[in-house]
RNA sequence: GACCCCAUGGUCUAGAGGCCUAGGACAUCACCCUUUCAAGGUGGUAACCCGGGUUCGAAUCCCGGUGGGGUCACCA
């Protein structure tokens, strides 16, 4: 049992690629079999720098680990397509000889006004030349003109793909054409590659995404007409945009990195693509790669397209973020931390930031804005915050006399106690504890919003809390108070 | 346009003829909790595309329509 996946390094990793990889993942894994990374470069105009390396690192992070790939050998590579030129060119040659394929002189130009005299008879634009007829002897062989080589399609019957999804789908031969097999510069085109390669590396299982289904035929005509044994298909359903159209830039991050950038957990991203188009018999939701492994079979994939939705994924990504033990979020929040150019080596721990502002975080990138304030004090001010807590003219006292109090405070300084001297103080100036708790949250962070106040002083220490507060004191009462949005 | 696939709330889905008064999750709305914002809890709104069959009985089977998607390259 093996199954691939087989990306062309044109770009970056595509969510839909991505849940494409991990079925076929699952799916070998769940027989036990194995997954080969095949990467089809053999177009070298649509080739990308660095490409296939990205694609790699992306579907590392995502825990779709293969076993036979560019950079794992096997004995069945290469696993580059354009390093098995020698093997497309073999099978060419020998379909050639066996008059299974012919040698084709039309240029473009002749072929274009061929489909377009079709297209105006509302005829299938199917290649009907004359190269199919020419006989071994013709002149035109020695003529030294480029030429591609097409496969001899039959002209009737049917051919049926029995896909494992979807059961039998018939496709009627007649409205197949001869369709190119070798390119004029005597590379292979990809319903003929595909076929020498997935055979190559004796994989059982093509699995692959849906928009493939209709290129199926042809491809079984390349294994009959080579007298091949035909591999099992499995055609995937699509992810589509939310307007139900192809995604595409224009609908966003359609890219595994560039979740990952917007502080999307991996462990997430994972979990929710493995969720769109396929559920678990007991209808569990959360589970890792590795948990869905036994679970995953395919007749419980969807035959619908599914459309991706970004609150769910935001959503489950906060589940995550407060479900993962608190040094794995810490080490996956750091470089957003980093990113915003907060120096969080003194003070608080990048733990206790994690600890304290995950529960209200649906991403790593606000997790990290959620714990600025632990390492910058706030150089500014929410303006409607001011008005409504900076507003009353003690405000400045009763900061400052908090401020005293807290600095008399134990140096154990634990939540119970700082909010004891909370009630303390409020108690004193005969004052409700709100009107204490949201100015100092307001002093301390800049905001009116965040975690628990008493959780929030505790991590940011006694000596900064008081710092901050008897700052905020001073400048009121000097009218000094900068008033920006944060 | 031709061919192919598909069709349960806004979205992801459960459902393989009676267990369905159609279940769950996200989103949404209300309320509760509360030091803010979240989180959490409770409850609510919301779907079997339409039309014909088959059957005692259909979300489930068949046919047609409609709608959506895919493929029709010397791209993969």
């Amino acid at each position: 049992m093996r199954t691939r996946y087989a990306p062309s390094p044109s770009g970056t990793l595509h969510i839909g690629g991505a849940r494409t990889a991990l079925f076929s993942y699952l799916f070998a894994k769940h027989h036990g079999g194995k997954f080969v990374l095949r990467v089809e470069d053999t177009d070298r105009a649509r080739l990308v720098e660095g490409s296939e390396s990205a694609l790699m690192r992306s579907l590392q992070l995502l825990g779709i680990q293969w076993d036979e790939g560019p950079d794992r050998e096997g004995s069945l590579g290469p696993y580059r397509q354009s390093e098995r030129l020698a093997l497309h060119q073999h099978y060419a040659a020998q379909l050639l000889e066996k008059g299974l394929a012919y040698r084709c002189y039309c240029t473009p130009d002749e072929l274009k006004a061929l489909r377009e005299a079709r297209m105006a008879q509302k005829l299938p634009p199917r290649y009907m030349g004359t190269c199919r007829q020419r006989s071994a002897d013709d002149p035109i062989h020695t003529s030294r003109q480029p030429y591609v080589v097409r496969l001899k399609v039959p002209l009737d019957g049917v051919t049926v793909v029995d896909d494992l999804i979807r059961g039998p789908v018939t496709f009627e031969n007649g409205l197949l054409d001869d369709f190119v097999i070798m390119k004029a510069d005597h590379t292979p085109t990809y319903n003929f590659a595909v076929v020498i390669d997935d055979w190559g590396m004796q994989i059982t299982h093509v699995t692959r995404a849906e928009e493939h289904l209709s290129n199926t035929p042809k491809q079984i005509l390349v294994y009959q007409a080579l007298g091949l044994e035909l591999p099992q298909f499995a055609h995937i359903p699509m992810v589509l945009a939310p307007d139900r159209s192809k995604l595409s830039k224009r609908h966003g991050a359609t890219a595994v990195e560039e979740y990952l950038e917007q502080g999307i957990l991996p462990e997430a991203l994972v979990n929710y693509l493995l969720l769109l188009g396929w559920s678990a018999p007991d209808g569990r939701e959360f589970m890792t790669v590795l948990e869905a492994i036994p679970l995953f079979t395919l007749d419980r994939v969807q035959h619908t397209a599914a459309v991706y939705d970004q609150k769910k994924l935001e959503w489950m990504n906060a589940q995550y973020l407060k479900d993962l033990p608190v040094e794995h979020v810490a080490t996956a929040v750091r470089p957003f931390v980093e990113k915003l150019g907060i120096n969080w080596g003194q003070g608080s721990t990048l733990e206790e930031g994690v600890a304290l502002a995950r529960e209200r975080s649906h991403t790593l990138v606000d997790l990290a804005h959620a714990m600025r304030f632990l390492w910058q004090k706030p150089d500014a001010f929410d303006p409607k915050g001011v008005q409504k807590h900076f507003g009353a003219p003690e405000v400045s006292s009763r900061l400052q006399a908090l401020a005293d109090a807290l600095k008399q405070a134990e140096s154990t300084w634990t939540h119970d106690e700082i909010a004891e001297t909370f009630d303390r103080v409020a108690e004193t100036l005969e004052i409700k504890r709100a009107a204490l708790i949201h100015p100092c949250r307001l002093a301390l962070t800049g905001t009116t919003v965040g975690p628990g106040l008493f959780e929030l002083v505790q991590v940011l220490g006694q000596q900064e809390t008081v710092a901050r507060l008897r700052q905020v004191a001073t400048d009121l009462q000097q009218e000094s108070l900068k008033v920006i949005q944060p």
